[in-house]
DNA sequence: GCGACAG
DNA sequence: ATCTTGTCGC
C-alpha cells in the first residue's frame, strides 16, 4: 500500500536532533485501545544487518489471527544510515521498515515490533515511533530491558509484573514460557499496557517469542 | 565521575 | 544486531 511519509533522512540527523524529534512526536502517542472490532491479521516487524552493518534489511510477517498462520510477507533493504545508539534505535531501523511495509497489499491490523514501545527514556521507543508515523496500533516486544525496574516474575506462562520508571508504569515484564527469560512488553500506539500483554500472549504458542516475531526474525536474517 | 544502555 | 558448538535441563 501507498505510504506518504515525510521525515528527515537519518543520515542528516545528529543524535541531538533525533532526540528533539522524539520530544516533538511523543505527544501523539495514545494509550487508549483503538483497534478494529475484529482483528484478522497481526504482523511481526524485525530488522537484520548484512555486509558489516552497511545494509539494513527489514521484514514484515503477516499472520492470520487467531490461527497464527503466515499468510503474507515482505522485506526491503536500505543502506544503513544511522548508528546504533541506545534510545535512538528507531532512527536506524524505521526507514527500512517503512519500505517493507509499502510492499504489502494491506496494512495488518496490529504490528508487533522488536524493541520497546513507551518503555523508553522519552516514552518513544521504536514501536511508538512507527505507530505514530502510521497512526496505527503497535506493540513493543523487547527481549531485554532498556529502562525501568520490576520485581520477580512468577515462573508460570502468562504471569507478568509491571515495569516501572519514576513511579510511572511504562510496560510489563511477561513470562511467555516457563523457565525462560521474560519479555519486556509495552504499548507502541493505540493500545493500553494490559491489552498489549494480552495480544502478545494471544500471539504466542509454545515458544518464548510470539509467532509474529519468530517469522519476522527469520525473514529479516536469512536469505 | 561512575554505571546503564532496545537492536 | 552479529560471530558460533556443545551442552544442561524439562
Amino acid at each position: 500500500m501507498r505510504l506518504r511519509l515525510h521525515h528527515a533522512h537519518p543520515w542528516d540527523l545528529t543524535p541531538q536532533e533525533a532526540i528533539a524529534i522524539q520530544q516533538r512526536l511523543r505527544r501523539f502517542v495514545r494509550l487508549e485501545d483503538d483497534l478494529p472490532e475484529t482483528v484478522e491479521t497481526v504482523a511481526g516487524v524485525d530488522v537484520g544487518f548484512k555486509n558489516e552493518n552497511r545494509i539494513t534489511r527489514a521484514a514484515v510477517a503477516v499472520l492470520d489471527f487467531p490461527s497464527l498462520q503466515l499468510i503474507a510477507h515482505s522485506s526491503a533493504e536500505t543502506p544503513t544510515a544511522f548508528p546504533y545508539i541506545p534510545g535512538l534505535l528507531s532512527f536506524r531501523e524505521i526507514p527500512a521498515v517503512l519500505r517493507a511495509l509499502e510492499k504489502l497489499a494491506h496494512l495488518p491490523a496490529l504490528l508487533l515490533c522488536d524493541g520497546q514501545g513507551i518503555a523508553h527514556p522519552r516514552r518513544f521507543g521504536i514501536a511508538s515511533h512507527l505507530g505514530v508515523l502510521l497512526d496505527h496500533p503497535t506493540i513493543g516486544v523487547g527481549k531485554t530491558r532498556l529502562i525501568g525496574h520490576h520485581g520477580p516474575v512468577p515462573d508460570e506462562k502468562g504471569a507478568w509484573v509491571p515495569l516501572e520508571d519514576n513511579g510511572e508504569i511504562i510496560g510489563a515484564v511477561v513470562r511467555t514460557r516457563k523457565g525462560v527469560k521474560p519479555l519486556y512488553i509495552s504499548p507502541g500506539h493505540r493500545l493500553s499496557i494490559e491489552s498489549a500483554v494480552r495480544w502478545v500472549l494471544a500471539c504466542t504458542t509454545r515458544y518464548k517469542l510470539p509467532e509474529t516475531t519468530r517469522w519476522a526474525h527469520r525473514l529479516a536474517s536469512e536469505g
